[in-house]
DNA sequence: GAGCGCGCTTGATCCACATCAAGAACGGTC
DNA sequence: GACCGTTCTTGATGTGGATCAAGCGCGCTC
């Protein structure tokens, strides 16, 4: 529980008594690898945190699975867009190792943008920093090549290679695994 | 100034005394065609509303421009990235017609935020309605070929090809003004 | 520890789209 | 209305990375 009033308060300041209001809305959830956090076709219920463990975003495209994010320790987790929109999941979000997430539930969060003034800057503040990761990543894909790509992730998240599978970080940077494997040879 | 008024009120309601605080932080900004609205490497300082004329955005890109968004009548406009996080834009936002746009100052906007409560609101409906539109853009741009996000924007949005230069929609479609051109060509 | 499935590697081939090149059709401007 | 820069078209050629196809290694399970 701490994790999230951390985690808060990297962007607001928290009163006792606000945060008396907004904790017990929040609440654990373990899932096992391989667990679906959530799937495409359902409504994303829950916004996470995560806890522990490494999830995968990622949505399916004739039989592969395309990766476009990865979530882990202190980030946030979950499939946003649906969350936000209340329309059925595009993506899909899979615990890539046993996780634990902690979550708040879509009506507990819009109760607390009514009751708790600071948590409505606090919705807008993620917001901002989401956009801002999509438009870093946007400029990325559409301007570098495939080494360049392979490049740029190994210098700022090489962690990544020891946590997750070749094949999804090569599906996250748009090329095939074989393409990946050469890179790495290729140094 | 009744579209700040109507633009705003699609996302919260507005009564007298706030709309009294906040109609008079946005003023109008002429561009002509060709005019910079904002240039990679300067700061952002407005958030604006298209009244009329349309907007390119894109970012520089070995002596090209790649586009990844236009804006139009009703639409937000400016590069929201610099904007929101005070740091040199990476985007240029070019008119592509003459345009009236309707601004609001970054700093007017944090006080609109601090005084005016459902302003706050409403910043976070924007940001969620913006990381929605490039959610759709990621599945789009990584899951379909040339040819079927040609389709898709023809389908979609085709009265873009009377208000922008095809080389343009090119490139916001990943692709060359070559291909651009024979895919019209075949329908 | 035998058998199996999946992820990783490595090589050979293929193809969608880019690049290069050269006209043709526009505007704008004097 | 002649000039010129830009955009659009059309054809010929090139290529980065995908696809196809084996083999290999490692962690499961029984």
């Amino acid at each position: 529980m701490d994790l999230v009033r951390r985690t808060i308060e990297r962007y607001v300041p928290l009163r006792t008594d606000e945060w008396e209001r907004i904790a017990p809305r929040w609440a654990e959830h373990a899932f096992s690898k391989g667990a679906a956090v959530c799937a495409v076709g359902q409504v994303e219920e829950r916004f996470y945190i995560v806890k522990s463990g490494v999830q995968r975003l990622s949505f399916p495209h004739d039989g592969q699975d395309v990766c476009v994010g990865f979530a882990y320790d202190g980030s946030w987790c979950g499939e946003y867009a649906s969350f936000i929109s209340r329309r059925p999941a595009r993506f899909d979000v899979v615990a890539l190792t046993d996780s634990v997430l902690v979550g708040i539930g879509h009506d507990d969060l819009q109760r607390l943008y009514a009751e708790v003034p600071v948590m409505e800057r606090f919705g807008r503040l993620i917001m901002e920093e989401l956009l801002l990761g999509r438009a870093t990543r946007e400029i990325e894909q559409m301007s570098l090549s495939a080494e360049e790509r392979y490049d740029r992730l190994m210098a700022r998240s090489p962690h990544l290679l020891q946590l997750v599978p070749q094949k999804d970080i090569a599906s996250y940077l748009r090329m095939t695994p074989e393409t990946f494997s050469r890179l790495r040879r290729r140094h």
